[in-house]
DNA sequence: ACTATTTTTTAGGTTTGTCTAAAAATTTGA
DNA sequence: TCAAATTTTTAGACAAACCTAAAAAATAGT
C-alpha cells in the first residue's frame, strides 16, 4: 500500500536524522574534546580528572560529570568513574580538527589582517568552530599549508598529523650558545606583550651571554645585536632550537 | 560593618552582570533580527508576521511566539500582539551588523578563498555570529572596504549606513538597450548555478536583443559577443543598470 | 587499618529555545 | 454581520548545559 511505504520513508527519514544528530558535537562538547586532548599532552598521556576539566572550562565538577557521562555515551572518550578520562580515536578526531582550525584562523588572524600575537585568543576560539570543511582547506591553501601558528605551536594536517620539532626550554640552554625562538609555553597577553616589549619574537636569534647563580636570571643577545635581560621564570616558558 | 560592604559590592557586581547579560543578543535572537531586518524591506516597510518568521526559521509559530515576546522585552522589537513586528532602533542596527559581517565574510570567501558564489550561503551563516568589533573592521581594511557582496547585496558601514545603487529588474528594461548586471532578487545555488552555466555574472554587459511576445523571454547579447536565452523567470530576478 | 579529607557522582532544579495541543484573536466570505 | 477559517498566542513539556546540595567513592595521615 502507498501510505505504508510513505511510512516507511519517513521512517528511513526519521532514521537519517537521528543517525545525523547523533554524529553532530556540539560547540561546547567540541570544547571539552579539545580541552581533554590539551591536557592529556601536559600529563604526558594519563587521565584528565573531572576537578583539571572544571578548572579549565569554569564550570562546576558536577556539570562536567554530565557531560563526560554524555560524550562516553557518543563514543568519544574512555570513561571510567571515578578514574579520569581519554579521547578515544574519534574523539581525538574531532579534538585535532578542532585544534588545527584554531590554529589556521590564528595564522589568518596575524599574517593577514595584522592583529598582534596577544590579540586572537578569543577571537579564535569562535572561528574553530565553523563547521566547513572546505573551508579549512582553502583557507590552509590561502595561508600557503602553514606548519605553525603564531605562538610557534604546530598545525596538525587534514587527517590529524602534527607536524614534530625537537625544542627545549630557554632556560635548560648552556651559556654561550646560540639558539632560535620557536615557540611559547604560556599564551597569557601579559607575557605575549611582555616578550613584544622586549624585542623578543618567533626567529629571534638568542645568545645567553650571562646565567645569574642567585636567581637564574639570564642577560642574551638578540640578533639586533640588543642585549636583553630574561628572567627565569620568562626563561622556562620560552621554547628555542 | 565590613560584611555590610561586601554584600553591597557583591550586588553591585551582581547588578552588573545582569545588566551585561541583558545587552548580549545570542546567536538565535541575531538570526530573528536579521530575518525581521530583511522581511520588512520585502514588505516595504511593513509589519512582519508571526507565520512569516516560522517559515523562514523553520520552526512552528509557537516557537515564534516565544522569542517576539522575549525580543520585545529587550527593546530590539515593537510588538503588539496578533499585529506583527518591527524593529526598534536598536534591534535595526544589530540587524544591520549582522548582514555586514555576513557580506564582509562573503566577500573573502569568493575573493580570497576562491568559493564560487553558489557555495558560501552557509558558511556565512555561521561567520556572521563572529563577535569581535576589531576583526570585523580589520577584515573590511583587508578587503579593501568593499559596497557590495558577490552577489551584489550592499555592505553597511560601521555605522549601519547602506550604500545605494539605482538598478531595476532585468525584465522591466526596454528593447535594445545596454545595460550591466549588478545584482540577483534569489540566493539559490541552483539559480546562481543556472548564471554561471550562461556566463552572466556580477559585472557582465547585457544586450536586449528581442523578446518573445508569447513567454516575455529574452535573447541577450553579452559582452563576450556571446548571444543567450534569458526567461523571463530568471529576467525577473537580475537586477540591472 | 580506619578515620578524615578530598574528589567525583547523583539528585533535583534552572534557563534557552524548541515542540504539540488547545485557546483566543483576527480575517474572510456568504 | 456573523459563523467559519486562519493566524497567533498561551499552556505545558522536553533536551542541552548549566547550577547547588548531598551522597558515594577514593585517597591520605597517623
Amino acid at each position: 500500500m502507498s501510505k505504508n511505504l510513505i511510512n516507511w520513508l519517513e521512517n528511513l527519514l526519521l532514521w537519517g536524522i537521528i543517525i545525523k544528530l547523533k554524529a553532530m558535537t556540539s560547540f561546547t562538547e567540541e570544547n571539552y574534546l579539545k580541552i581533554i586532548y590539551m591536557l592529556t599532552e601536559q600529563n604526558g598521556g594519563n587521565e584528565v580528572s573531572t576537578n583539571e576539566l572544571a578548572e579549565i572550562t569554569q564550570t562546576k565538577a558536577a556539570s562536567v560529570s554530565d557531560m563526560l557521562r554524555k560524550l562516553a555515551e557518543k563514543n568519544l572518550i574512555n570513561y571510567r568513574k571515578y578514574q579520569g578520562v581519554t579521547l578515544t580515536k574519534e574523539g581525538q578526531q574531532i579534538a585535532l580538527s578542532v585544534i588545527r582550525k584554531h590554529r589556521l584562523w590564528e595564522v589568518f588572524l596575524v599574517d593577514k589582517l595584522g592583529f598582534g600575537w596577544d590579540e586572537i585568543h578569543d577571537i579564535a576560539e569562535q572561528l574553530e568552530h565553523i563547521d566547513s570543511k572546505e573551508l579549512t582547506e582553502k583557507l590552509d591553501k590561502f595561508l600557503g599549508s602553514p606548519q605553525f601558528d603564531p605562538h610557534g605551536d604546530p598545525i596538525p594536517d587534514s587527517k590529524g598529523k602534527m607536524p614534530s620539532m625537537a625544542s627545549c626550554k630557554l632556560s635548560e640552554v648552556p651559556i654561550d650558545q646560540t639558539v632560535v625562538m620557536v615557540g611559547v609555553l604560556v599564551h597569557s597577553p601579559a607575557f605575549l606583550q611582555h616578550l613584544d616589549k622586549n624585542h623578543i619574537t618567533l626567529g629571534s636569534t638568542i645568545k645567553i651571554q650571562e646565567v645569574s647563580e642567585f636567581d637564574k636570571s639570564f642577560t642574551v643577545l638578540l640578533n639586533n645585536n640588543q642585549s636583553v635581560f630574561v628572567s627565569n621564570e620568562v626563561a622556562k616558558n620560552l621554547l628555542v632550537k
